[in-house]
Formats: structure tokens, C-alpha cells, sequence
DNA sequence: CATAGTTTGATGTGATCACAAATGGCAAAA
DNA sequence: TTTTGCCATTTGTGATCACATCAAACTATG
């Protein structure tokens, strides 16, 4: 097969975005576990591609922070520091604070319902002990809150936190045993259906933050 | 000429670094005007390399929001809405006032003599009504008394949104004839000297959202 | 003169190749 | 057994090419 490559004007994506945005998915739901390698010929060959595609959304993803590139090019998730885990933890605390804030005047009832339903999915990954299932509807339900926010450019940074703290959270939690259904969830929740920003504010900074206080412990 | 590539190990950086350097320091300078285009062969021409590193460089800079890739893949410095720019600017404040909070208890005499000293060109550059070096200046004031708060992830994301933000400032300033000098920096140091953190968050704040009010009027 | 159709040049994309460096395994020596 | 040196394989990098698409200039037609 020679130059069989997907014309731009496809239906479908082209070959570089495809695989950026498979192994970014890949990477912020934490499927793949911290300090594990990637190679670009590895990368083409499970998406069938050349290196050049492969390579391209290397470097995207590595630009995000995602992914972390040695002195001499080889490619791994991160292993995040605990100092860079706090830092990131802060970040999220002030960007999802100030996105949440944002949301609540637009948050009407149909919102609320299906952060409600977001929810249920949230508990049963819990009590299923699916780690990344957890993670990815975690992510969800605080996705849905904020694209309420209207600040696109916001959201896309508090995304990069999450892609960076990917693999971490998923190790993280993948240890952890517990089986308590998310209650700071609910407290966010209820501060939007009453319209009370301050408890907004404070519920969603113990959402974000409490689980770096499960790692530092 | 046939493959003369410089190797990984040699002093020089690797070619897509280079470029990628070169260009995104270019964009934070606002050397670049909103809306230029780009091709992956003048840039390659004007760095002496092939198209190979021109695209990963780009595709690193759009990965950052440093330039806009549209859907036929031509490339360009983004031309921002005013609501995007507002935006940013929220980012700005929001980023920056935590950041400078976490300098200063590690505020010394040395930084603020430091900061004094860039001020000092900051002001030079608005006296001779040069845009790129007044955003050059700036941003290093701002950097240098961010480097203290010992957040790398977040002075990273900062980064980011300069870079953003740079040719529009560039537009910005460009347009403005003003001669006073920065005040905001004065009210910025003074408040380091005193170990005045609310002082310091009003100042920041100030300083940072300012431009925007010029735009907007 | 204006507008629609055509064509030519420019541009991005992905594949492939040659090369240098790094990595990992293996063997030989201490 | 441990360590050191060497070699083969793997891996990233950059150049080059063929191709599809796009944009702009140009031409023909009304």
C-alpha cells in the first residue's frame, strides 16, 4: 500500500488529530499508569499509521504536559513530584472554583438533573471499584458544570490540569478502597439548586482537593 | 546537501526546538500581528530546515493557543473576540494575583531591586513608544517576581496565556500614545516592600486588567 | 463591465528512508 | 558473583517525495 492517506476534506478526522485525541482521551481517563513509555513506531503501528502522524500528537500532548520527553526523546507519562501534585491540586482548586462561580447563574433545572444522573454513574463506578470508569465520570459531571461557565478558555486549561494529573489520579485511586458515594458532589449540588455561591465555591474546593489529601496521608 | 541534521546530543538544541523557540518567543512579544499567516515552508525556509520540524513546531504552538489552525490546515496568529480577550484577562488576574501572593513571603531586597531595575526599562520603552519592547519588558518584570512563588506548573500556564494574548497586545499597544509611566509596578513593589499581601492582589489585579480596560473603551 | 468557470501555483499531509544515538543484553575479565 | 566493555537492536530525528486540496489569478462568456 503507498499513499493511501485520508484526504483533509474526509468525513473523517485526519490521521494526526485521530490519534492526538485517542491518547489524550487515553491519558485523562488513566489508562495509562504513570512513568510507562510510549514509541512513536509502537504509536503507528496500533493506529496504523506512520511515525509522522504518531509523532505529531506526541508533541501536541507532550505541549499540554501530558506526556514527558526525555533528554533523549523517549516519551513516558509524567511521574508526578508531590509538590507538582499539590501545585496542580491548587490549580484545579482556583480554576474550577472561579469556573463553578461562573456556571451558577446559568445553572438552571435541566442542568442540575443531569448532574444528578452524571452522579448516579459516579457512585456505581465506586461501588464497582472501576478506577478509570470512576475517573471519567468524575471528570464528566464537573465538565458538564462548567461549559455552563461560557469560558472556553478556562475550561480548556482546567482540562490540562486534568490531562497532566491523568495517570496520577488513576494509580491513586486504583489503590484506594473506599466506597463511600461522592458526597461533596451532592453538596455541590445543592448549593446550585439554592443559588448559594460561597457554598458553590467552598463544596467545589473540597471536591478537588480531597483527594490530595488521600495521597499525602 | 543530504542529511546533515545535527544530532540529538550536540550542543545546539534540535531543530523543532529551535524553531519552536524562536517562533513562540516571537508570538509573546507580539512580533506577530493577529491574523498573519504562516507556512510550514517559509518557516522552514527562513530556519533552514525542511518542513519536518516547521510542522512539529507549529503543531506544538497550536497545541498552546499560540496560533489558530484552521480547518484546511493553513496556520495563523489568532485574531481574538473581545469576549476571548476578556477572558484572558480574568485568566491573567486570577493566575497572577495567586502567583504573586505565593512570592512574597519569599520576597527579598535582592528581587525588588531586581524588579526596580526592569521597571526602569519598562518605562523606557514607553518613553521611546516601542510596543515590542514595552511587552518584552513587562513580561519579565512579571516573570521574575513570579519565578519566587516556586510554581512552575502555574507560572507554565501564565505562560501560556501571554502567549495567547500576544499579538493582540501587540495590536493594542501599538495603537496607544501613552507616555506615563507603569504605575501599577510602583504600587506592585511598594506593596512587596511592606509585605502588604492585599495591597499586592489589588495592584496585581490592577495592573494585569488594565489593558483590557483600554480596549474596551 | 461583471460574473462564473477554469487552471495553475502554493500548501498541508502522510509515508518512507538514512542516520545517529541510546538502550539493553551478552560475554569476558576481575 | 560482580563489574566492565562491546555489540545488536530499538528509537527518535530530519529530509524528501507523491498526492489531494485550496486559493488566487485568469479567461471566457453573458
Amino acid at each position: 500500500m503507498i499513499q493511501s492517506q485520508r484526504t483533509t476534506a474526509d468525513a473523517a478526522t485526519a490521521a494526526h488529530d485521530r490519534v492526538f485525541r485517542a491518547l489524550r482521551t487515553r491519558i485523562m481517563h488513566g489508562d495509562i499508569a504513570p512513568g510507562e513509555a510510549l514509541t512513536l513506531r509502537g504509536i503507528g503501528r496500533e493506529f496504523d499509521v506512520s511515525m509522522t502522524p504518531a509523532r505529531e500528537a506526541v508533541r501536541r500532548l507532550v505541549a499540554e504536559g501530558a506526556l514527558f520527553l526525555s533528554s533523549s526523546g523517549r516519551v513516558s507519562t509524567p511521574e508526578l513530584s508531590n509538590e507538582r501534585i499539590e501545585e496542580l491540586a491548587a490549580l484545579r482548586a482556583l480554576l474550577e472554583v472561579e469556573l463553578a462561580s461562573r456556571a451558577l447563574p446559568r445553572a438552571h433545572m435541566a442542568l442540575i438533573d443531569r448532574l444528578q444522573t452524571i452522579n448516579t454513574s459516579v457512585a456505581e463506578m465506586i461501588t464497582k471499584r472501576d478506577a478509570v470508569g470512576y475517573i471519567r465520570t468524575n471528570l464528566e459531571f464537573h465538565r458538564t458544570l462548567y461549559l455552563r461557565a461560557q469560558a472556553p478558555a478556562m475550561l480548556a486549561i482546567a482540562e490540562t490540569v486534568w490531562l497532566q494529573l491523568g495517570p496520577t489520579m488513576r494509580a491513586l485511586y486504583g489503590r484506594l478502597r473506599r466506597t463511600e458515594p461522592p458526597h461533596n458532589h451532592r453538596l455541590i449540588i445543592a448549593a446550585l439548586k439554592a443559588g448559594d455561591e460561597p457554598g458553590l465555591r467552598l463544596a467545589v474546593r473540597s471536591d478537588v482537593t480531597q483527594g490530595l489529601h488521600l495521597l499525602t496521608s
